[in-house]
DNA sequence: CTGAAAGCGCTTACAG
DNA sequence: CTGAAAGCGCTTACAG
């Protein structure tokens, strides 16, 4: 592949003359600018992004690690950080840490040895000991965490306002006459995780309805763990007549808990997810979700860290809290007993 | 950030000895190893992936570009490229060209101009003319073409049998008796999609059903053009028993038009769709859907670069095609008027 | 076994 | 306006 030295070589002209036109910077007379212009055109001269980088000490260039790619509300959340990226022209480099500790830390180290401009962070789960060791991983590579932040406050970071979705879900069923309401919470050393169940202990408060430990069930993200959490929700001796499912998976899960328990959504059991997305509408039934904007998330985490990286870095860390949205659909009635005694008609949501 | 050149004069010895030490090559003193090793921690020393890029001339890393990563079905593709690459030692970075060529093409110089090793690419759609261009932009950087291919035989490609496929859920719904069966291709443009529609043709044939070109419909592989192509079909004043839908979001738009028109599946009308995903049990009705290897595809492209990454890069280009799998749930049964006049029982599967 | 030096391709003061 | 030269951080023959 043809360099710089190459060109000027050819045409008997300095590598900045060359250098400038290839750059569009600095004055080159016409006559020149069109000789370079061609004998690069020729040439099919590539600039060296790598050799760039070197020597500038910068490279354009951000990554995002997510826990989970495959799940849409990354996806989603990934390409509101690209677009924005891509309209200041950075690019954004992908990775997928599984929700493991040590891929991340790879993944880490490695952006951060590769001298990415910064990093955008959704954390897997980790301990707190882990966590403590990723300002060294790093170096002094910025970083911003998105969607999930870990409990110290001295870290930029863009989330979403869980405890006020947590609020939410739980009091919309609390409206529409539940007082038995399950939920299968997020693990609780997600801060996301702790913060929605503190939304539906505070829902519950406000109206005065005693908290049931034995309705909290704390499960993994899992479509499996919401299944199981589920099953032991469904089989209590008191079980509830609907259920806060904190994640899309899980979700998915209780839906199938739900059919081999021989309960019928939202007949028997009212149900509200977290994390909306296409499919929702299109399930059996039609799903009542939290919705977490996901590409705003991103692009507002891409936002604080260009920020942090053109600033001088000094000004203190902050936090960004997003809004959610609860969509309601076919999954959330009026409890049965409710509609029995009172002969209100049932509470239901045409389907768009 | 510490240097090597810092470490070593810090030290009093030369970078080759730190290098090496780095490195794990050459031979060097336990001694000096153990004092080298010491400052190296002590200094947080992270080599500059840049700088060893630039000497090295390459970078372990391949970049794969697709053409959405909403869609689950390219989420796991990737998947399967990052586990096989991380196996041996390679990076993956992640592009998405919302099936934009624009944007596909600065990713193919972006990474051209990275020097990434090589490349993977689902190329989004485009004209012949876009196509040629490709391996200008790029250079001399390795490609090879994953789940899509362009139709000329000059390029490393690995792809599913289409055709099979569409012959495959074609068939199904032959031997459950549909003659008027109605397909949503994809557009024809994408080598998948005219062999998709290709098999659909040779079942047909195969089974002595004539063709009827009012029941193919070539879709835009959005949720949009499922629906109202859907919708063209079930006004039809003849209108199919049964529908292929020859992708996963043209299949959601399908579904819509079936509820807008008032029809209800299987009783009215049978559907296959393609790539199955995560949450199609969950739809309603569940679905059969043609089952791609999203997660193999990616890894045997990975494996494919890597053996043209590694051999003289002068073996045949070669295509390598893998086979996919109807998946059967309950969106597929008898047609009505078989079941009315023959009296045979509904054919349904359990939802497992 | 260890050190001095060249060079990967680029950008950018600094002269002329 | 254009050219010669240094240097980004690294690896690797080549001497010693």
């Amino acid at each position: 592949m043809a360099t710089i030295q190459e060109i000027a070589r050819q045409l008997r002209v300095s590598v900045s003359t060359v250098s400038a036109v290839v750059n569009r910077r600095g004055y080159v007379s016409p006559t020149m600018r069109a000789r370079v212009e061609q004998a690069l055109e020729e040439a099919q001269y590539r600039p060296n992004d790598m050799a760039r980088g070197l020597r500038l000490g910068r490279s354009r260039t951000v990554a995002l690690i997510v826990p989970d790619l495959t799940n849409s509300f990354y996806a989603r959340l990934m390409r509101g950080a690209e677009d924005y990226l891509a309209s200041l022209g950075y690019r954004l480099l992908l990775a997928d840490s599984r929700e493991e500790w040590n891929r991340q830390r790879e993944y880490l180290v490695s952006f951060a040895n590769g001298r990415t401009d910064g990093i955008l962070l959704v954390p897997c789960r980790s301990t707190d000991e882990q966590l403590a060791t990723i300002p060294q991983l790093i170096g002094k590579t910025p970083l911003v965490y998105v969607d999930r932040s870990p409990l110290g406050p001295a870290v930029d970071s863009v989330v979403a306002d869980n405890v006020h979705a947590g609020y939410a879900a739980t009091s919309h069923l609390l409206e529409l006459g539940h007082r038995r309401i399950g939920i299968v919470s997020e693990p609780l050393d997600l801060l996301n995780g702790a913060d929605r169940l503190a939304g539906y202990k505070k829902a519950l408060r406000a109206r005065r309805v005693a908290l049931d430990r034995s309705l909290i069930r704390v499960g993994a993200n899992t479509e499996d763990s919401g299944y199981w959490q589920g099953l032991e929700l469904f089989k209590l001796a008191n079980p509830p007549t609907a259920v806060v499912v904190c994640n899309n998976l899980m979700t998915l899960g209780l839906l199938s808990a739900l059919r081999d328990a021989r309960l019928e959504c939202p007949r028997d059991v009212s149900v509200v997810g977290f994390d909306d997305f296409e499919w929702c509408p299109y399930l059996s039934p039609p799903l009542s979700m939290v919705r977490v904007p996901a590409a705003e998330l991103g692009a507002l985490a891409a936002k604080a860290l260009l920020k942090r990286l053109n600033g001088a870095g000094k000004e203190a860390r902050e936090t960004i809290r997003l809004p959610t949205q609860l969509v309601l659909r076919e999954s959330t009635a009026t409890p049965a007993w409710k509609s029995l005694a009172g002969g209100k008609t049932q509470h239901r949501r045409s389907r768009e």
